[in-house]
DNA sequence: ATGGACAATGTTTTT
DNA sequence: CATTGTCCAT
């Protein structure tokens, strides 16, 4: 499957030398070589624990550090970074350091800098993604595709195995296109071809099928899907012993973060790439293995041990975030998980506040008492907007806790990059500049070839994409031609009426083309928004459309950095954008975010949402003993997060699918002892009546720490609103009146008006 | 070719 | 319920 042709001679540069060469002798202490800055990491040294130092200065040789929740993993790392480079005289450039997020990356040499100063040019430190789409653009020669390949991301990758299996008149009913899809993604994230798929029955038969056929258009697009990324460079590296050795020899150490989230692809990846010096220094959790379904398996962590006898093993038990009560918390739901190292979390703060458990009536009064506690402690000013994070299991469950955000007017963020990337506009422009770059990106061309419309309907386009099959190429290329010269294409009247708008599109797409070199991303974006009209197309006088085109505007800005990286940058990072990457630390804000995008971070406050059964753990996991071991992994991870105070809320009764339905409580609540929770009924912080008699008797119990909550005023007089009809104002005056803010503002439009906030559509500018 | 109306269908987590 | 897809009328 892989053709790779003879290879070529690695180029290595002179410092590149064999493990036991003059270079190292073997494990050494701290200091005792000649770096350029011991003092500076002498002085840090100090401030780590005996267990963090020993992982630190760890000699060479194969390293696993087993970090549990808050223990200081990212220091460790990012100061054995600094350690290599400032103590030891590793040059950056052999340095590899691989994260699972572009933000934890981003954070990594943030911390590496500050250590060392500017001694960091040339390390790789990135996500596996990026780092393995960098290896493929450069070793493309070797492989199937060529280097401007385009990325993929879960909507293309639905749409093409969607066509493949409309192509194989397969049912949808029966292979659904997203399972089909899962599979497939399960058997690339072990390494498996099509040819390799294992096969019992049928439907394995079939799934083989459409994998190939996928795989196939994947190629013809010159394009990759994630898990491609991984497959092509752990095959490179696998078939390829000179590529192989040329990665494996300039990566004298290689650092992995989230160790336990690795794939099979990964592993193999890692073990390549460490194969010629064995340096390789792992940190993980296996208790925050979150990621199965991706293909993750915290296996890998005693796979290491196997693979690499002569491995040392750190232990980093001291907790340094969370007070001991939410600590006993943690222990207490992740001690039921068997066949697992017991670990003793300790902290030296002290017991702090006891961990709350809070029963409410139904989800939507759920998020009303979360927004309400936050509001009483930001109007106490016991603590900022900034403190608070909440987290649930699932992205729908955000949806009543923004309502109540929105409806208190407490800032507040949702973490999430589906919310920007995953827009239509976003992407359609997206697409465009894919398809400059890549006019064989036919889902791209899919997507904007009458987008605005330009009179190229469904007909047209078959008629454009049989032609190109006829002559064996791609439509994009086709088009290009077309729109070049429209005469040499022969068979082109088939084509009929729309004929001419696709060479006229063809012309502005040759245009663009033309100009990729000389124009920065974002001047390419603005030929082509200008070419297209496409404001005037979102501009439909609603707000909606004025909304969208500042989505496009806001693209644009993130083009704008791309200057000099170039095109290529910036279409790799705009699909390899996280939703833990949309997260930024910056503007007061409570953050409202799933577990999974949870793990990794910290904050003094944390609400865990909707701890029933079927949401978490979720139904989906209910009858596989494993995913239930994920399901409490997971609420391990979102216990952890918290530094000061935990406060784990469950509703009796959610709306689902439209109904009311009666829920129960997670059974993992009844694996933390009575003794370590506060214990209490919502009915004393909600105004509603109705709820107090629902509460069962034995759970209720009234708290004094609960009083009536105030609503929050969230209009000042003096502060500039914008109206949906009425456009800007001033707001003169407000009050809190039964249930609602009445405010008086006096528009620029119409003058003075009287509304309530609860029904007029007020932003605040 | 385009847009609107209706029906079905499906709801985890994400690089 | 909310989104997505399909069909139908213009």
């Amino acid at each position: 499957m892989l053709c790779l042709p003879p290879p070529a001679s690695p180029i290595l540069p002179p410092s590149c030398l064999p493990p036991n060469s003059a270079n190292f002798g073997g494990t050494r202490e701290a200091g005792d070589d000649v770096g350029y800055n011991i003092p500076a990491i002498m002085e840090y040294l100090q401030d780590l624990n005996p267990q963090q130092q020993q992982a630190v200065t760890a000699g060479l040789g194969p390293i696993l550090v087993l970090a549990g929740p808050g223990s200081g993993k990212t220091r460790v790392l990012t100061q054995r970074i600094a350690y290599l480079i400032g103590s030891l005289g590793v040059r950056p450039y052999q340095i590899l350091a691989v994260t699972f997020t572009n933000k934890a990356a981003r954070e990594m040499e943030h911390r590496v800098m500050d250590l060392l100063g500017g001694e960091t040019q040339g390390l790789s430190l990135g996500t596996f993604h990026a780092n393995c789409a960098r290896i493929l653009r450069r070793e493309a020669e070797a492989m199937p595709f060529n280097a401007n390949f385009v990325i993929y991301d879960t909507d293309d990758q639905l749409s093409l195995v969607k066509n493949a299996i409309k192509d194989l008149n397969l049912d949808e009913k029966y292979f659904r296109p997203a399972g089909v899809h899962a599979a497939i993604s399960n058997a690339k994230n072990e390494l498996l071809l099509p040819d390799d798929y294992p096969i019992t029955n049928y439907r394995d038969e079939t799934v083989a099928t459409v994998y190939r056929r996928y795989q196939e258009s994947l190629l013809a697009n010159n394009a990759l899907d994630f898990d491609d990324l991984l497959l092509w460079t752990a095959f490179l590296l696998e078939e390829s012993p000179a590529a192989r050795e040329k990665y494996a020899r300039r990566y004298e150490h290689v650092l992995v973060d989230e160790f336990q989230d690795t794939n099979m692809a990964q592993y193999i990846l890692l073990k390549h790439l460490a194969s010629f010096h064995h340096n390789i220094f792992v940190v993980g959790d296996v208790d925050q293995s979150i990621y199965r379904w991706r293909g993750a398996d915290y296996r890998n962590v005693l796979r290491f041990e196997r693979d690499f006898p002569d491995t040392q093993t750190i232990l980093l038990e001291q907790n340094y975030r969370s007070t001991q009560s939410i600590l006993d918390v943690a222990m207490a739901v992740i001690d039921r998980n068997p066949q697992r190292a017991r670990k003793q979390l300790f902290t030296e703060r002290g017991m702090g506040e006891k961990v709350r458990l809070i029963e409410t009536e139904d989800d939507q009064e759920e998020a009303a008492l979360v927004v309400e506690k936050i509001a009483s402690q930001v109007l106490k000013k016991t603590a900022q907007p900034g403190d608070f994070a909440v987290m649930y299991r699932t992205n729908a469950q955000s949806r009543l806790l923004e309502e109540a955000f929105l409806k208190s007017g407490i800032p507040h963020k949702l973490v999430g990059a589906q919310r920007f990337y995953g827009r239509r506009e976003v992407k359609d422009v997206v697409a465009y500049l894919r398809l400059v770059h890549n006019p064989q990106d036919e889902i791209s061309l899919t997507r904007v070839i009458n987008t605005p419309a330009r009179g190229i309907g469904n007909k047209t386009v078959i008629t454009l994409r049989t032609l190109a099959q006829q002559t064996k190429q791609s439509p994009g290329m086709l088009l290009l031609a077309l729109g070049q010269d429209p005469d040499s294409i022969p068979g082109s009247q088939s084509l009929g009426r729309g004929f001419q708008s696709l060479c006229k599109f063809g012309t502005l797409l040759a245009g663009w083309k033309a100009q990729i070199n000389a124009l920065s991303p974002m001047g390419l974006m603005d030929r082509i928004l200008t070419d297209t009209d496409y404001h005037e197309y979102l501009d439909d006088g609603s707000e909606e459309g004025q909304e969208r085109w500042e989505n496009v505007i806001e693209l644009r800005r993130l083009a704008a950095d791309f200057a000099e990286k170039g095109l290529t940058a910036f279409l790799e990072q705009v699909a390899l954008v996280s939703d833990q990457d949309t997260l930024d630390a910056s503007g007061n804000a409570a953050t409202l975010l799933t577990l999974h995008a949870a793990k990794g971070l910290e904050f003094p406050v944390v609400f865990i949402v909707g701890l029933a059964q079927g949401t978490l753990p979720h139904s989906r996991s209910l009858e596989d003993p494993e995913e239930m071991q994920e399901e409490r992994r997971l609420l391990y991870v979102g216990i952890t997060r918290a530094k000061d105070r935990l406060i784990l809320v469950y509703s009796r009764r959610r709306n689902l699918f439209g109904y009311y339905e009666p829920v129960e409580p997670s059974e993992f609540l009844d694996d933390i002892p009575d003794e370590l929770l506060t214990r209490t009924g919502a009915s004393m912080v909600i105004p509603r009546q109705r709820s107090v008699g629902l509460f069962s008797a034995q759970r209720w119990q009234p708290s004094s720490a609960d009083e009536a909550l105030p609503m929050v005023q969230r209009f000042q007089p003096g502060q500039r609103v914008e109206h949906g009809i009425w456009g800007e104002g001033m707001v003169l005056n407000s009050r809190l009146q039964d249930d609602d803010e009445v405010v008086d503002i006096f528009f620029e439009s119409v003058g003075l008006k009287r509304v309530a906030a609860s029904l007029a559509k007020l932003t605040i500018i």
